[in-house]
DNA sequence: CCCAACCGTTTCGGAGCCGATTTAGTCTAA
DNA sequence: TTAGACTAAATCGGCTCCGAAACGGTTGGG
């Protein structure tokens, strides 16, 4: 994929400008990331793990939990085996709505390489 | 330029993972929007045309502006032809900005295919 | 001339998020 | 068995942002 600088910012002015604009659900940038960490990348995914992964302190993970899982999401978990950590994990209303932002990224991105 | 679901939402997560982790300058995504918008679309750009573009209130523009305007990425100017609209106008620290936010997507897009 | 319409800003109460610290539960090694 | 390490969650005061409404300044038509 070869992207000229103008063609970034364009790209990611119409995405940005889509998830500003259809209010629900509104992520923050720390959310946005956690839930895509937990989507793409290998699991387990501990409150700890995240944290250092986004270099925030552990209640802003928590906290963000507790909103995402509100919305369903993402889920929390007990791990079983070491009933000290909590396991984040993955919902259908999540995998939906990271799905519908991938069709948005692609659609601009489209968009852009035609003109 | 094509892209695959997948690797667009890893293009995403990783651009969104930056910009959590180096905490300054953090931008919300609706100062984001105010941003690019001011920078890639023609002028004149006034608050109720911002406010319209991104189906927010009034004062949500006007407080993005004062944030963003104490740190120098865009300005304020009084139109002369008629003095109740404000015209916001972009500065050399924006530019930077944002051309610092486009070598991040374009090195990011460029792991991706080559991956 | 004046008053209605328009502009951006300010005020207001409420809601959400922040990091630091504390709390409660769990595990592990001596 | 027990003390200490480690986990996530709860608490705290402080800060920022939110939209609705009120406000002052500006404009233009009657």
């Amino acid at each position: 994929m070869e992207l000229k600088p103008l063609e970034a910012l364009k790209l990611w002015h119409d995405v940005v400008l889509d998830t500003v604009r259809r209010d629900v659900p509104d992520l923050s940038a720390r959310q946005l990331a956690i839930l895509l960490t937990v989507y793409l990348e290998s699991p387990p995914h501990t409150v700890r793990g995240l944290a250092a992964k986004l270099k925030v302190s552990k209640p802003a993970i928590t906290r963000a939990l507790d909103t995402m899982g509100q919305k369903d999401l993402l889920k929390r978990k007990r791990d079983e085996t070491d009933k000290r950590n909590v396991l984040v994990q993955r919902t259908v209303n999540g995998s939906v709505y990271l799905s519908e932002l991938a069709d948005t990224i692609i659609a601009r991105a489209q968009e852009h390489s035609s003109s």
